[in-house]
DNA sequence: ATATGTGCAAACGATTTGCAACCCT
DNA sequence: AGGGTTGCAAATCGTTTGCACATAT
């Protein structure tokens, strides 16, 4: 079995679990995620999907994303100007997100990066960080010398 | 002379050192922002430019806001769900802010607090860390208990 | 059988833009 | 006078929603 073909096998029995259902669509999209490891804005992910199967609709990639969200599979960031950025959960427990600014670019950044700010956070100001939903911004190394 | 008129002289000044201009809708939105500490959504921004000059179009300010924003007189925040905030730069030496992803409230944090990330950033990844753009997300105190 | 999902198109909210008129400098 | 700026309306962009039909269970 595939890669997707597992993951799709687990998500299948999750979402019967909770009374719904496995379909087409939600096939298409898990084959889509599975397939790439970057983070995918929407738009990445509804080409990835129509090329797996184009009778797929833009609102449906929606509502599939938003499903898979609520069932813990795919987590999205914020990333800059209102787009959100998708990817699978896996299993390296979490990791953190930077936007350069200039180019767009998201990279991946460990998931303890925050740790010492989210006690901070806690302690002082009883504010819980959910450090890895917003990508920081700042440049990256290739745009700051430019 | 009130406190928006010493900003709007000042700022007037700075404009036309670059050929730009200080105008009826200018005066309003920074009156605006002068007249409010907090960070104000665009909606807010517009509200209160209204009760000062009723005849200012939204689009002037966004577009004011946009041109106060290059001058550096003005300070955007991207808070949750592709809403931006406003506020006029301080002379507090800039601070972060964080958002409740329950009520939505923007906090103001320490102006360092990210201070040994952006260093880690810097050396480990050549990210420039720009601390103050994006919001922090998480809980605040009274909506982590509930 | 039946309720969950889907495609479609229209609605939506925030922001941007083309353009003629306006008014700072 | 001349060009930066404005008001207006329409356009854009990303996302959501109402509805009738389809389909997974």
């Amino acid at each position: 079995m595939t890669a997707a073909g597992t993951v799709i096998e687990a998500v299948a029995a999750r979402l019967r679990a909770r009374g719904e259902r496995m379909t087409g669509p939600r096939r298409a999209v898990l084959t889509a995620l599975a397939g790439r490891t970057e983070h995918l804005s929407v738009d990445e992910v509804v080409s990835a999907v129509t090329a797996v199967d184009p009778s797929v609709h833009r609102a449906s990639v929606y509502r599939t994303l938003e499903a898979l969200s609520e069932l813990g599979v795919v987590q999205h960031v914020h990333v800059g100007h209102g787009r959100t950025a998708y990817h699978l959960v896996g299993n390296d427990g979490g990791h953190l997100h930077a936007q350069c600014r200039s180019c767009g670019a998201v990279r991946d950044l460990p998931g303890d990066l925050l740790d010492g700010t989210a006690r901070r956070l806690a302690t002082e100001f009883g504010f819980v960080l959910d450090a890895d939903h917003v990508a920081l911004s700042g440049q990256c190394a290739p745009c700051a010398e430019a």
